[in-house]
DNA sequence: CGCGGCTTTGATGTTCATCAAGTAAAGTGG
DNA sequence: CCACTTTACTTGATGAACATCAAAGCCGCG
């Protein structure tokens, strides 16, 4: 399922995140020799909910999907993550398991760097806690704010909202391919199948989308925004 | 509006975290110089969103609110802090401004600790670093995993479980004065006042919890349990 | 004493989930 | 490669859950 094949020392990876700036170069190195990257094709799964975690997983390139699979059995999606984002950023640190499953929605381009090490490397140098502790809150922030701002809007307002986000910061794009199902777009912003499709076709009819399968082309670009702030 | 005292050194402070172990002597000695004792009379505000974070606060004892104020002027309660949290955990590291408001909720003793003097002990300990990176970890999950929880149960079921939480993890007894007005709670799982209300009412007239004003007290332990976690 | 905030209950309407049923697309085994 | 099965997508009808609106009593505070 998945495809795997080393590349070459980290210190003039293009990916590389101001995170590792502050380690020394002897560190870096044994980043360099412990790393694995490793890509994953559209639609394979890089972990499960309850596994063991023994690797941190940093992204270059791709889209990933983190979700939890809830008591009566349905995924929910938690977040979206793109490159340079750290996986398993808010678990590695205090749990031995995944919080989450993580499946990859775009052909991605990873890191795995042993738990082990990164523990390591926070012990020995400080100031590379203190990146990560930066990124850490951040993502978690994020995360927590994001969430909020999806229930505060009605459903309306909540499809704009992940149009808008596709289109702007994900693939930069009025022109897009739906990395994802609609039962997917149902799972990450709380809703059911059945509306996400009823939504977009309403503004397929209204004119603010055009669909035709997986792609979607944002039309009234004015129109989406004014919908996704004010739902 | 708020009572400020100091007490003794940090080394035998009842209240200590486990989190702070890793500092040497000499470090924990700094903390003590420049950490300041503090009460809050609940009711006080702490701090807001958006001012300028200069301190760490770690808890003692009491109970806090942390809120953000969205959009259209009404406020989300994020989260629930009592003894032994970090306040600030989340962005202290990131941003230099508070990204939600805190009020005490009871009457509440905390510790405020230098940001500066934080960000230089992560960068001189990273046994310390480590420390913080698990503590801010679990407590973003746990905030994400909670409200995840709250928003896929019902309204008796979200209001059930307020009741569960402050009768069980937070005053430790099936009878409890309310620390908040029936708004917040609204505001802290998602829902208008009314219903709250009504359904607070419900419970009464079903014989599963008593009221007078602010107390509370939880005749049918179990059902509500059933309640909670079935809704 | 009167005012504003908190609490309570009822009536009303909207939003959204659920159910049902059918089409299209995509994977599976012979 | 075709029949078969499963999964994704789509639309409509229905009802339940919940927000909103309205009105009144209560309490604390200046």
């Amino acid at each position: 399922m998945d495809n795997k094949l080393q590349i070459e020392t980290c210190k003039n990876c293009v990916w590389q995140s101001s995170v590792f700036s502050s380690l020394t170069e002897a560190q870096l190195d044994m980043v360099s020799h412990q790393k694995k990257h490793v890509v994953y094709i559209k639609g394979s799964s890089i972990c499960r909910q309850g596994e063991k975690i023994t690797h941190f997983i940093y992204m270059h390139k791709g889209l990933l999907k983190l979700f939890v699979t809830s008591e009566n059995g349905r995924d929910q999606i938690v977040r979206l993550s793109g490159p340079m984002d750290f996986i398993g950023l808010l678990n590695t640190f205090y749990e031995p398991e995944y919080g989450y499953s993580v499946t990859a929605i775009e052909n991605s381009s990873v890191c795995l760097i042993p738990r082990e090490l990164m523990y390591d490397l926070v012990r020995q140098n400080g100031e590379f806690g203190l990146n990560l502790l930066q990124k850490s809150s951040k993502t978690a922030n994020d995360i927590i704010h994001q969430r909020g701002l999806i229930h505060r809007k009605n459903l309306r307002g909540r499809v704009a909202y992940v149009l808008n986000e596709l289109a702007g910061p994900i693939y930069k794009s009025p022109k897009f391919d739906l990395p994802v199902s609609r039962r997917e777009i149902a799972e990450l912003i709380d809703m059911t199948t059945e509306n996400v499709i009823r939504i977009l076709s309403e503004f397929r009819k209204d004119r603010i989308i055009d669909i035709s399968g997986k792609t979607i082309n944002i039309v009234n670009t004015e129109l989406l925004e004014k919908i996704a702030n004010h739902g």
